[in-house]
DNA sequence: CTGAAAGCGCTAACAT
DNA sequence: ATGTTAGCGCTTTCAG
């Protein structure tokens, strides 16, 4: 391995002088700067990012930190996310929770003692105290969810606006009695689409309890077991709204398991636009998410502010509007079949 | 930050016996380790890894490197390292190539110089001959792709029988003007799985090379610039393989757009099982990848290997089978609509 | 403008 | 069984 004193020797300079030359102090001399960057490069000279750690500086290391990669919504973040900390010389490290809380605090330990320079963070429903302790004494921000205790910096979208679009929607096509698949409330992501729901919903009308059915957001099984639930009912709605993206594809495969046909039987409003929502049935109408375009924004924020030294707490808050994709998975109440004919392959959004 | 010699103050000790007690040295007296210890979590000591790492030991960073996390593939693989490496006291990195080996090379340098314990790497078509000598210098292990220069150590899966099975399956059914849509033969997977599809078609049958189209596996326009192609030819193919999961996506796009219904104008088979596969048209008949099971197989070994100091260079190879997963796409040639009858509900594996 | 020297937190060789 | 000491490669005072 080359050091700065093998450069320093070969110049027959101080190893402080090639040091502060390298990090393109003022007082060195132009030339003496060339000519050390030049030696530096024939002599394939890498700095030593553990001693320069030690000195206090910080890793070009990233942390990002978020529920379950598989979830397309996560993978497309950490494409972004990878891509624009690259450009700014940084290197991503990634780090699932699980929704688990100790899950993320183990994490944030291990992000600490490893000196990240910061740390993108989709955070559980109620993060352990000290893993808010912990993120306090670094620079981070929150993605997509926001807990008030880790502070104002926050990007994400307008969920309630999102779930409200969706259920309108199907108000609009007169349907009153839908129902409800979405992330439990104690997430802020949760509660603000279950907002968005009620919001959508005529003032007048009661809402009916059975219709609403909470869960992991992560999981689709609760989206397939509150499905069936739904159906099961007596008088089972005539409308689903799912509100995650892992509800949506349980929603979805219990319908189709259960041979119950959108929009024929059922209508169906989903979240996110996975690969294959446009492909079930006659096409899926879901709520689309500029998931990509959220990340990228958050990471030229992180980097920019990164380098400038400015990481400040100063709040900052950024919110993406969702849009409507109407496909063909939802229709007029009462309407016949083939009445408003929407090909999976002219969508429209609004 | 709380450092061995305030523990060491503390109680009164010398740091380098804390040193010793938390690394569980032998010559350390039960009781004094037992001290340590319990002073050291009640202060909330971290080991400053930084400080570690300029002794020579490595990071407990483990280096992950792939073409594209969006895929499917890959962020299943990233999530059952994640988990196992997790286990094993690691932290994973994610690194992006976007298949070219001068952002690989980027990356290499990143993770050598971040003194990464080790690299588990999907290369790309050529390494760069300085990735291969910065890796031969790192414990590291090749996914699903193997390129001979980075050694022998190599998880992966039989892509040459998985291509067979999906094209045998195709030839039974008494297609045998198939077209291919894949990755080009630079790459090692590519060159295997092109082998399965010759492999499987008779003889005496003469491939016609306008119905074999390679090209970049991770991007769905190829999928559907080459289904474009097939469809446009005076005689075009009564069935097609796509051998990658990227190019099944575009093929599937484009076969939805062009209004060709399958498995009535052609059969399809695909390859990898993304969520959306089981919901496109009739379900798509498709290769099956133990894709997280190899993922964790490679995990363990990683892990094991790296903590016994055992990571030799002895070769090392581990080869998965593919299944073929029959639904809908597929059909008897000749024969008419509702002749065989695949519910995308039963599949059928084999 | 440049050099000398101290020290970041930890480990390991060398003493007790 | 424990303490002393030196040094990893770098930055950063403090002196020239």
């Amino acid at each position: 391995m080359i050091t700065i004193k093998d450069i320093a020797a070969r110049l027959k300079v101080s190893p402080s002088t090639v040091g502060r030359a390298l990090a393109d102090d003022s007082r060195i001399s132009a030339a003496t700067k060339q000519r050390v960057i030049e030696v530096a490069s024939e002599m394939g000279y890498v700095a030593n990012l553990a001693a320069r750690m030690m000195r206090g500086v910080s890793s070009n290391l990233v942390g990002l930190v978020l529920p379950d990669i598989r979830n397309g919504f996560y993978s497309t973040i950490a494409h972004a996310l990878s891509k624009c900390l690259e450009g700014g010389g940084f290197q991503l490290t990634l780090s699932e929770t699980d929704d688990d809380r100790l899950t993320e605090l183990h994490h944030i330990r291990e992000l600490t003692s490893a000196n990240v320079a910061g740390i993108i963070i989709v955070p559980t429903a109620r993060p352990h105290p000290e893993s808010v302790k912990l993120l306090k004494a670094l620079p981070h921000i929150q993605l997509l969810r926001r807990h008030a205790a880790l502070g104002e910096q926050w990007f994400g979208i307008d969920d309630t606006e999102a779930i409200y679009e969706a259920t309108n929607h199907l108000v609009q096509l007169g349907h009153h009695r839908i129902g409800y698949v979405g992330g439990t409330d104690d997430l802020p992501t949760g509660s603000a689409r279950l907002k968005g729901f009620h919001k959508a919903l005529p003032r007048d009308e009661t809402v009916v309890p059975a219709f609403v059915h909470l869960g992991a957001p992560g999981s689709v099984d609760f989206g397939r077991e509150a499905t069936r639930r739904l159906l099961s009912l007596t008088t089972p709605p005539t409308a689903i709204v799912a509100a995650s993206v892992q509800t949506t594809q349980g929603v979805l495969e219990e319908l189709t398991v259960q041979g119950v046909h959108a929009p024929d039987d059922l209508s169906v409003v989903g979240f996110g636009d996975e690969m294959g929502f446009r492909w079930w049935g006659p096409g899926l109408t879901t709520v689309g998410l500029p998931v990509s375009d959220l990340a990228t924004a958050c990471g030229l924020w992180f980097v920019h502010h990164i380098k400038q030294h400015s990481f400040t707490s100063a709040p900052y808050t950024s919110i993406s509007p969702a849009t409507l994709i109407v496909r063909g998975s939802t229709r007029q109440l009462g309407a016949v079949s083939g009445e408003t004919a929407n090909s999976p392959l002219h969508d429209t959004a609004n």
